[in-house]
DNA sequence: AAAGGTATTTAGATTAGTCTAAAAATGTTT
DNA sequence: AAACATTTTTAGACTAATCTAAATACCTTT
């Protein structure tokens, strides 16, 4: 059994890994974390010895198949537990992170399936990520962060990459929500800002870093 | 702020203090939490001065007003979670502790106001124990002695009216503590004893002068 | 290949909570 | 009130997770 704050570790390498091949940095951990390297040095040799982790000294750590269904779980349950504060609580999309990153530490097997049941088996979580099944499958999505779309191309909001609470409340302010309709009307090349169109009624111009971290299907 | 395992030293210092006017013993608190007695000592100093628990060496602990605001927040906390897992969950009353143990020391004030909310206000959990509000205001029970039970009443022990080692001794040994649900099974008018089911479980016959020792809340 | 900069690891200290074993205080019995 | 037993506290050690500061490895640039 794992501590709360190896299932952390665990988290945060499986979601730095997304897409990288190799093993991830001692240092992004520890910037993921808000710790610092010495501390993760610590704790992946702790991981590595349990068979969570693969490491290798100074050339960065990657799950094993082992830890990499715990993170699952641990993913599994933060997404169920968002649902539930949302739909059943009727918590707002930028307020419910914090609440999960405490739930998804609570130990009960049973109580993640009847959570699971109650909220009719949900296939996404509210920021549009997927929630893995009990075996922590879940399945691809094709998407395209909307700053790899061009001028006159449309897409609809289906994820966002970055859950504070302030980045999701400038969303709100600018109407976009999960389904919100994007139709890219100007392209800056200067600072890669953009210029869109929300739902067929608002336009807005958006930074780079904002289009970098919205996750469009791409229409037609 | 007070950790998670501060959290369960108030909350059990609450619960030995029910029918105890004075401090309770650092050895109670001790078996109350599966922990040993040194360890008992250390914390209370700790929380001594923080101003939660007013400690005396050598004479026992008892909350302060804060420790005590503190404490009935996590039982309302407790109790809430309860009614969720048995009504929403349909988890059965035997199952829930060892969850709501865990679920309750998660923070966020909106949320146990929401999942208030979101179960109809419930006035007690599944235990039939009585749910503290917002405030920690504890409607008062009405007790009655169990001799004023009838036969198939049932009831919860919530108090004794006697503190003579002998008789502690004796309730232990039948199994009866604080909070432990009684049924009368049958009623020997030549004597006014009582044949007892105690926690669902042992069958026991006790005196007339034991029944109108002990209080009761009557369940329905 | 040497130099400098960055990333990473090591060494040693710190905090919260726990434990065992010994010492001290309290309570009980004669 | 002395002797014994019990309870409680103290002292010192341990674990998990963290930190700072110093040492080491790796990488890039000359």
């Amino acid at each position: 059994m794992q501590s709360s704050t190896e299932e952390d570790y665990l988290k945060a390498i499986f979601k730095l890994s997304t897409n990288i091949k190799n093993g991830v940095s001692t240092n992004s951990i520890a910037e993921e974390l808000n710790t610092k390297a010495s501390s993760v040095t610590d704790m992946v040799k702790k991981l590595s010895e349990k068979g969570l982790v693969n490491y290798i000294k100074y050339q960065g750590s990657s799950l094993s198949k082992e830890g990499e269904m715990i993170a699952l779980k641990i993913i599994r349950k933060h997404r169920l537990w968002e649902v539930f504060l949302v739909e059943k609580l009727k918590f707002g999309w930028d307020e419910i992170h914090d609440i999960a990153e405490q739930l998804e530490h609570i130990r009960s097997p049973k109580l993640v399936d009847r959570l699971d049941e109650h909220l009719g088996f949900p296939k996404t979580d509210p920021h549009g990520d997927p929630i893995p099944n009990k075996k922590g499958e879940f399945p691809v999505q094709k998407m395209v962060t909307l700053d790899k779309l061009s001028v006159n191309d449309k897409g609809i909001l289906i994820g966002v990459s970055e859950d504070s609470k302030d980045f999701l409340n400038y969303l709100d302010g600018i109407q976009l929500q999960l389904g919100s309709s994007i139709e890219v009307l100007d392209f800056f090349a200067f600072d890669k800002s953009l210029k869109i169109k929300v739902n067929n009624d608002l336009e807005v111009t958006i930074s780079h870093k904002v289009s970098s971290n919205l996750n469009v299907s791409k229409a037609k």
